[in-house]
DNA sequence: GTCGGAACAT
DNA sequence: ATGTTCCGAC
């Protein structure tokens, strides 16, 4: 059943350019992550139409509630051509999202789900409102208002050859009027349907039933609609896809590598998230509203491309630090570290710092031992810190977080960054980005800290290593017993 | 309903 | 890695 189910295939990469294969996994691109389900969710969560499916929750942030489970799941299945799909298995995936913090359960409540957006999207959407009535129509975090206001910069674009179809056109940021019926839930997927390309799912889902029968005919094109964000003049070489040039510089046809706010979602990611220090919202934990008007500016500019992509990979942008569409791109994407991460040396977090002998330690290329052990023998966590965590946690879950999540307490090690006259700020958040992971690596293992042994460890297990786990030879295989480790550790 | 383990798929 | 599918337990 999957035959008509197309997927935009990974633009091929010319020009000798190798992208990490993560740079390819945009929403639409085959594999495992096409479009994860938070994305999704979230895509619902934005669109008028959808409300009468699935709507935030008045009055609690980040809290959505599916009101017809059926639906969200039909159209999940849909999108994933997984006709087979209903709530149940729907909600299962979101449960795993529970150990990664992107979401969590509101307890009491039916169907009702809350994003980590304290910690999760906050930083990373500070385009997006909360605007249960507005013209963005199911909103999003609470953020700052300036972010709703910001306009573009004229962007340089490069000329994209391949665009592909507008796979991530901006349907979803249609303004509630354009698509007003819900698609008719009998619909099956027909075979024409199903060959669409990724950009028509949104039509589809946004299709009054005429109308998506009308498609299932000679396709006929899109009317692509102008995002939001988008203003004329913007792209002038492509007006009417927000995405058809890349932020990318200069790599036409290679891959319009779609930035996005959304990023960080997976644990992997965390620690790529914009530092608290660089972001504006960065407090995402602490103060968040409290902000130098000239970082918030640079950051709204160094993600201001990102915004409208925010839908797309959630994987791009904060491993493309640098890459960032410019005021001025000081460093030629090629000279850029295809993997800044991996270079950055762990982090002087507390459990680093104790294993920390050398104060070269972030490299050990030439360590003979690398230690395995270490990672599975997981020491009893600390007691305190863990209970700190867990009371907090408990404070957030069951207080119904009457606590704001703007107000949790972060102790970043890092120190507010003053404005460097004569670099961009892009130039300064991206230094910053690369310079000082230690504050991301400290949230990470705070979030460690939040979870149960078990789970931090079946976190690694999975290639969640982040900081904890330094970039160490392992030997092929050996330590992929993730299911033996769990158990061990349980007994 | 909700949860999470397990096996499996992509 | 991120689900999908199934299922027993609560």
């Amino acid at each position: 059943m999957k035959a008509g189910c197309s997927i935009v295939d990974k633009p091929e990469g010319g020009g000798g350019y190798h992208f990490p294969e993560w740079a390819y996994k945009t929403e639409s691109s085959p594999g495992s992550r096409q479009i994860q389900l938070w994305h999704f969710i979230l895509e619902l969560l934005q669109k008028e139409e959808f409300r009468h499916v699935i709507a935030w929750q008045q009055g609690e942030y980040g809290e959505f509630v599916i009101k017809d489970p059926d639906e969200v799941a039909r159209l999940w299945g849909r999108r994933k051509c997984k006709p087979q799909m209903n709530y149940d298995k729907l909600s299962r995936a979101l449960r795993y999202y529970y150990n990664k913090r992107i979401l969590h359960k509101t307890k009491g409540k039916r169907f009702t789900y809350k994003f980590n957006f304290n910690k999760l999207v906050m930083p990373n959407y500070p385009f997006i409102n909360i605007r249960p009535n507005g013209v963005v129509p199911q909103s999003a975090p609470p953020v700052p208002t300036a972010s709703s206001r910001f306009h573009f910069p004229p962007l340089e674009p490069h000329s994209p050859t391949e665009e592909g179809p507008g796979r991530f056109a901006a349907a979803s940021l249609l303004p509630p009027h354009a698509e007003p019926a819900l698609p008719d839930p009998e619909r099956k997927a027909e075979p024409a349907e199903l060959e669409e390309s990724a950009a028509d799912w949104r039509r589809e889902l946004l299709a009054p039933p005429h109308a998506a029968a009308a498609a299932a005919g000679p396709k006929r094109k899109p009317e692509v609609v102008l995002p939001l964000f988008s203003r004329p003049g913007m792209f002038p070489e492509h007006p009417h896809s927000p995405f058809a040039v890349s932020p990318l510089p200069g790599r036409p046809g290679v891959l319009n590598v779609p930035i996005s706010p959304a990023l960080s979602l997976t644990p992997t990611l965390f620690s790529y998230s914009p530092s608290p220090g660089l972001s504006p919202f960065a407090a995402a934990g602490s103060s968040c509203f409290s902000f130098n008007p000239e970082e918030m500016k640079h950051y709204l500019h160094s993600q201001a491309c990102s915004v409208f992509n925010y839908h797309l990979s959630p994987r791009t942008f904060p491993r493309y630090p640098l890459v960032v569409p410019p005021l001025q791109c000081p460093v030629p994407l090629e000279e850029q570290p295809q993997f800044p991460i991996k270079l950055q040396p762990p982090p002087a977090g507390r459990k680093n710092r104790e294993r920390l002998e050398s104060p070269e330690g972030g490299t050990n290329s030439g360590n003979s031992k690398p230690e395995p052990p270490r990672v599975k023998v997981e020491p009893a966590p600390d007691k305190e810190e863990e209970e700190a965590e867990k009371r907090e946690e408990e404070e957030e879950e069951e207080e119904e977080e009457k606590a704001a999540v703007f107000a949790r307490p972060a102790a970043p090690a890092w120190a507010p960054v003053p404005a460097q006259p004569g670099s961009s700020g892009e130039e300064n958040v991206e230094k910053q980005a690369r310079d000082c992971p230690g504050d991301a690596a400290a949230q990470e293992r705070r979030e460690d800290a939040l979870m149960p042994p078990k789970l931090r460890l079946k976190r690694r297990w999975n290639g969640d290593s982040r900081q904890e786990m330094p970039e160490e030879p392992r030997p092929n295989g050996i330590w992929h017993l993730p299911k033996a480790v769990a158990a061990a550790s349980d007994t």
